[in-house]
DNA sequence: CTGAAAGCGCTTACAG
DNA sequence: CTGAAAGCGCTTACAG
């Protein structure tokens, strides 16, 4: 089997590679019967266009590049699939790259895989869509991107955000339906935007219901699970605990469950314990944990469509798509209103 | 700031660009003082050369791509971490698919996807490794790949394994050595080569301490954490229960452990408990679980090489490496000799 | 609606 | 140790 070329292909259909071309890249310009029988060659020679060849007289490599720095796995690999989904779907390839985000030199890193890599552009997940000297780097070098969940949508950038804070304060608004008063909070690595949206919903919805906000229930965690147990020891061994914790995500949550079960302490009887993410954890842990599920693959691809989009037309308007999140009640909770009013 | 190409270089530097080509590609015809002054000069310019105009000189895409199927993101991760540190070691890029192993028709997808994308080759990961038609087929067509783990390693293929039949052996000894003598087992997925292996180690550990084989403590389960909950169900039920369980995974004896609190038996007073992985779950839980390791990252660095050096030499000789789990004692497990003997 | 020519930026094969 | 020429397989820009 020697090697199949658009040379090979313009031959067998009696054309020119120009239309050969055309054909392959969906112009326009082509009869109709032209175009049927150069497809029917190129299923029959099961061609395929050469990449490198298309990279080099069109000088774009048709890859993007996907950025991330991030503790949990099963984000990641949503954020993947979502991403991967886009860009089979348009004729585009990806390259993962896993980062350090407290790394001091990292927009230099990115620079040089972009110009290494040739790449078209690049997909931004938290935390690395708030280090804003960074990103603003990057636009002012004209790298396509697009960011996935950012701390503030700006108006100019391409971005896909959840509706944390609204969620949160959805959350929160349940707990205190459920007769909860004194709900303790854990929030996440500061470094992420969604670490303050959560605490903004919470404080919001403790608003709404006239409860005092107060800082003795309220512990910075960094979203990894020792963080949650430190909280859990704080939380729990205070003297007048909280009868519900909401934790900003499932790791700390199941932190704060291991001390409630070291400590004695029944969930949900003694105290409620919700978390956020839905993470795998939280289904495998006992008992299974009340918690939001962001719809990680669907804003992932949403935002990979948005840079595709933001490829093909460099100077068209930003736009920012917002994704719902939503609350998945299990085991963790528990209404503790009192018998008989209800 | 226009285009730097090969050429520019060259000019700077007073040489042709096929000398530029030999600093690039490390020939070593080069006299020493030339290539310094070019290597400043590449530097000078920031020059990158553009991976597609090689890859269409030099008919080689330097792209490798991994494929997988896995349900355990966390395992998944550190594949892309170790296949990605050797790539990038190496200068070669990485495309990653997730596919269907079931899917009848993946040997098919798998060569489209090697001639669409050019890749010089393929990291097969479990149980991929294990569709031996599939992977004969690859062989067939002259792709390059190395298998991670695959059930029986064979002289005439690249593969990197772990000691999981023996480690495994080793834990249902310790166990003994505790005073365990009715161990109950979970076994994986049987499309897993390392289900097998697991098993035969659980065998083996009894056969030398003498104890007989009982199909009664013996569960199929395929990893997942539901298995784990039905497998608790049927050997924490019996008559006469295990005074420990060994799970294929750590889903699985989070799902054993989770039917456990529900009959309200103490993980490991009443029944000891471990499981295989080392997934973060097994520390999220409580009581953390006792666990094997495996070197993942290093397997599936140590396979990339392997794929790279046989992309040079496709006729070398196939290599065989096997990397050590180890054993990670937790609070999952506990002795039941008699107290006062010891 | 279709095609001939030039060129993208490298490596290969050959020569010296 | 170094270089001139050809060519990899496409797309771009232009022409008709």
């Amino acid at each position: 089997m020697s090697k199949v070329t658009i040379q090979t292909v313009a031959d067998k259909a009696g054309v020119s590679i120009k239309t050969v071309s055309r054909v392959l890249n969906k112009e326009s310009a082509v009869r109709d019967s032209t175009r049927e029988k150069v497809r029917a060659i190129i299923a029959e020679l099961g061609y395929k266009p050469s990449p490198a060849a298309r990279a080099l007289a069109s000088n774009s490599s048709k890859i993007i590049g996907l950025i991330y720095d991030n503790l949990s796995s099963a984000y990641v690999m949503a954020v993947q699939t979502g991403v991967l989904k886009a860009c089979t779907d348009n004729g585009y390839n990806l390259v993962i790259h896993p980062c350090n985000n407290k790394s001091e030199n990292l927009s230099q890193e990115l620079i040089s895989l972009v110009q290494k890599s040739r790449l078209d552009g690049l997909v931004l997940t938290p935390p690395i869509t708030d280090r804003e000297e960074l990103v603003t780097e990057l636009y002012d070098r004209k790298i396509n991107l697009v960011n996935i969940a950012p701390r503030r949508e700006d108006k100019n950038r391409d971005s896909v955000s959840n509706n944390d804070a609204e969620i949160s304060c959805e959350l929160i608004q349940y707990l205190i339906d459920q007769g909860h008063t004194r709900i303790g909070f854990i929030s996440g690595d500061p470094d992420h935007g969604a670490a303050y949206k959560r605490l903004n919903g919470y404080k919001k919805a403790l608003k709404i219901a006239g409860i005092k906000y107060n800082p003795s229930l309220v512990y910075q965690g960094d979203f990894s699970f020792e963080s949650g147990e430190k909280a859990g020891h704080s939380l729990l061994n205070l003297e007048n605990r909280p009868t519900a914790i909401f934790a900003s995500n499932d790791y700390m949550a199941a932190g704060v469950l291991k001390v409630a079960h070291s400590l004695n302490l029944h969930v949900p009887n003694d105290v409620s314990l919700v978390g956020f993410d839905d993470a795998p954890v939280s289904r495998q842990i006992w008992p299974s944990l009340t918690t939001i599920k962001q719809p990680v693959v669907a804003m992932a691809e949403a935002a990979t469509k948005l840079l595709i989009n933001r490829i093909s037309d460099p100077t068209k308007q930003a736009t920012a798509i917002t994704l719902d999140s939503k609350l998945l009640l299990r085991e963790s909770t528990k209404s503790i209103k009192s018998v008989g009013n209800e």
